[in-house]
Parts: C-alpha cells; sequence; structure tokens
DNA sequence: GTCTATAGTTAGATAGAC
DNA sequence: GTCTATCTAACTATAGAC
C-alpha cells in the first residue's frame, strides 16, 4: 500500500480531468491543423473531443487559450530539444542557430494558428498579451533557453546581458516572418535564421576584438542603462 | 455656374456618404477613448451616430477598420507636423527623435485602443494585418515619413537603405511599449525614443568613423543581402 | 472536482427590403 | 445609402449527475 502510494507520487496517474483536457487540447488541434484557427469552432472541438461545449470552457477560458496551452507544450519540447542538441555545439552564431531551427522544427505544421498568439500583443492587461504580467513566467522561461546558447562562448558582461533579452525579441519577430513564410519547408525562414545567427556571432566577436571594443563599449553600457531604465530588468 | 463647379472642384463638397463615415468615425473614436476599444459595440456607435448597425458596417467592414481608417488620419497627421518641425533640426539623432516624438503626441490620449493595430499581425492574409499585403501602401507611407529623418544626415549607402525599414520596424515596437507605459504622460516612452535615438545617431557617426568603417562595412553589407533575400526589397 | 445538458446573452457581422 | 431583421459563435449561467 505504502508502495503503490510511493510510486503514484514518483509517477502520478493521471487524474479523468487530465486527461479530458489533454483530449480536448489535442482534438482542438487537430481541427486548427486541417481548418484554420478561425473556422474551428469551440462546438466543433467538443464534439470532436466528445464532451459537451461547457467542458471545454471548463478547460480553457478561451479559444486562445488552447493555442496558448499547446504554446506552452512546445515550450517544454524546445527545452528538452535545446538540451539535447546543443553538446558539442560552440560559437555563439552556430549555438543560436541550432536553437532557432529546433523551435522552428517543432511549429512546423502550425503556422496556420500561430498567429493566434499575438493576438493580444497590443492589450496589456489582456492575460495572453506576450508582453503582459500575466505571461511572465513564460517570457522567463523562454529567454532562459536563449541563455543556453551563451554558454561556453567568450563574450563581453554587457552581452551577456543583453543577449537572451534581445534574442527572446529577436525570436518572436522571425516567428512572426515564419507564419507569413510561403516559402517551401519555410527554407526562406531558416536562411534568415542562419543569417542572423551568423552575422551576430561576428559581430560578438568584433565588438570584443581589442582594436573596436573601446568604441563600441560605451554603446553597450549605455544601452544597458537604457534597457533598464525601461524597466526591463523589473522582470529579471 | 462655371464658377460653383469650378470651386466644388477645388474644395469639392462632401457627399452625404462621406460625411456620415466621418460621422461613424468620429463617435467611435469618442466612445473608444471613453470606454476602450472591447466595451464599446458596433450598436453603441450607430446609435451614437444616430444610424442603423448596418450603416456601421456599411462604411467600416469591421470594428477594427474603424482604428485603421483613425490611423490613416494619423498618418496624414504626422506626415504634415514632421514636414513643419524637422527645418532647422540637424544630425540624425535629434530628427529621429523629432518625427517619433510628434508620433506620440498625435497618438498620446488614445492608447486605449491602440492594440486594436495589432490584433492581425499573426495573420497574413487579414486585411489589417500590419505586415500583409492589403495595408502595403500604408507601410510604404509610413517608412516615407522615417526617410524624411534622413535629409540633409551624413551616412553610408548602407544605413540609408536599412534606416527607413529598420527606424519604421523600431517604431512599431515604440507603439507597442507605449501602450503599455502606465508613467505620467507617457515620460518613459519619451526618455526611451530620446535614448535610442541618440545611440543611434552616434553610432551612424562611428559606423562611418576612418578607423571603424573597415571593420563595420562588410556586416552592413550582409545585413543588406540579408534582409533582400528575405523579401523586405519586394515592396520597396 | 469533473462533467452534462440546456438555455440564454451578447455582439460582430450579413441579407435584403426600401 | 440606410434600415430592419436575422444569423452565428463566443461565452455565461445554472442545475444537477457522479
Amino acid at each position: 500500500m505504502f508502495n503503490v502510494a510511493e510510486a503514484s507520487a514518483r509517477a502520478p496517474r493521471k487524474s479523468a480531468g487530465e486527461r479530458t483536457k489533454e483530449l480536448i487540447l489535442e482534438k482542438a488541434l487537430d481541427l486548427f491543423r486541417k481548418q484554420g484557427f478561425e473556422v474551428a469552432t469551440m462546438r466543433d472541438i467538443a464534439r470532436a473531443a466528445k464532451v459537451a461545449t461547457g467542458a471545454a470552457y471548463y478547460y480553457f477560458p478561451s479559444k486562445e487559450a488552447i493555442v496558448s496551452a499547446y504554446y506552452d507544450e512546445v515550450q517544454r519540447l524546445h527545452a528538452a530539444k535545446v538540451r539535447e542538441e546543443l553538446v558539442g555545439k560552440e560559437g555563439l552564431g552556430e549555438r543560436l542557430a541550432s536553437v532557432m531551427h529546433l523551435k522552428l522544427e517543432i511549429l512546423k505544421d502550425d503556422r496556420k494558428f500561430l498567429g493566434a498568439l499575438f493576438r493580444y500583443t497590443g492589450e496589456p492587461g489582456h492575460p495572453l498579451s506576450v508582453f503582459g504580467q500575466a505571461t511572465e513566467a513564460q517570457r522567463k522561461q523562454s529567454m532562459e533557453i536563449f541563455r543556453q546558447a551563451l554558454v561556453g562562448t567568450e563574450i563581453g558582461e554587457e552581452l551577456k546581458e543583453l543577449l537572451p533579452w534581445g534574442m527572446w525579441l529577436g525570436h518572436l519577430g522571425i516567428i512572426v516572418y515564419f507564419i507569413h513564410d510561403e516559402s517551401e519547408g519555410q527554407a526562406r525562414t531558416h536562411k534568415l535564421v542562419d543569417r542572423f545567427a551568423d552575422m551576430l556571432g561576428g559581430l560578438a566577436q568584433l565588438t570584443d576584438a581589442a582594436l573596436v571594443r573601446p568604441f563600441v563599449k560605451p554603446f553597450q553600457v549605455r544601452m544597458l542603462e537604457t534597457l533598464r531604465e525601461a524597466g526591463w530588468s523589473e522582470e529579471t
């Protein structure tokens, strides 16, 4: 009996609710992928999961919240893959490119409904706003992943502090580009990632080179000051 | 009689429809400012303008389209003010700061509903997407305004091509920050603008300085290449 | 706590008469 | 160009079964 309790503590059996929630999420994503976000209705989703509409709302306060839950899963997956794939990779450029390609790989079939993530970007109070209070935890988690890209690379103190935030912001931009990218396999986005990563790697080296650093450092310092002033550090 | 026709050609009398449209726009903005975008309904707006709901939809295909029409007006106003205020201002930093402060000045009372502009950022097909086909004209127009900030400043060829686009993109970011900024009179945003403009001015000078330019130029060239590859030039 | 069933509200959007 | 009537779908509310 004690053993059973212990075992369930180690690998807790999913409650009925958890399974239902997963089922709804899964069926919703099926529909989003097939029909797109707009066309799929909450009624459809509930029907596909063989639950009442109310059940869907019991687990997800809104349709967008389903996409948000999906994105949580994406982040978990991304963090895991990054841990695996980053070993042996050296240099900021190579590491950053790897992190981004992995992310895009995870998102590749879901461009049709990814846009829902950005719907509340301009509405500070909204629980699903990318820049809002309610999503701070996810933001930190995501920046943490990008911070991994810096491990083992030789860069100055200022960049070490600036880059995780900068890369996170840049990666949002890349995702928007990715959503718009109709090229085969989103090749253009992947190419763009390689180019940017490469340039960033080069620039990081350049700015730390003995000859150039004296000129660049004041700007880095001022940039840091400015961002702190702007409240960026409030949540770091 | 000829004179009347001529006069009306020069200053054409507004048709009934145009006046109705303006009335709806005006009343909608009143309500958005008082209640916010969400709370104000199309029914409220129509009632305030003393027309039927259908009439509002006859002129504006969606509620967001009203904000979009408002933003067109903003751009017109901004272009005019920039033309006035930029005379005598010298240096990239000072000119850019001026352009941005003027924009924020125009937007200052409307942060409550500005977020509606960004609602379709992640939906390429949508007529109101910031990055979509349908809004290309507005985008160009807006970049044109930022290009004014460069007039008379001494910067390299690459920057001359990169900056209008870069400033436009950056200014979108500033607007999002502005929307989130609860400081008195959005002082933080204005401060941020000054800092960024100042740094950009300094960086532009630095990168064109004889000692540093050889190092930096290759990066600028690659950046241009990359952006062209990415399709940025397709619409310029 | 996990749902069903059902009824109702709201508000964006549309169709068709005038 | 404007109105009335109507539709749709997100969302809410509630009462109750398990």
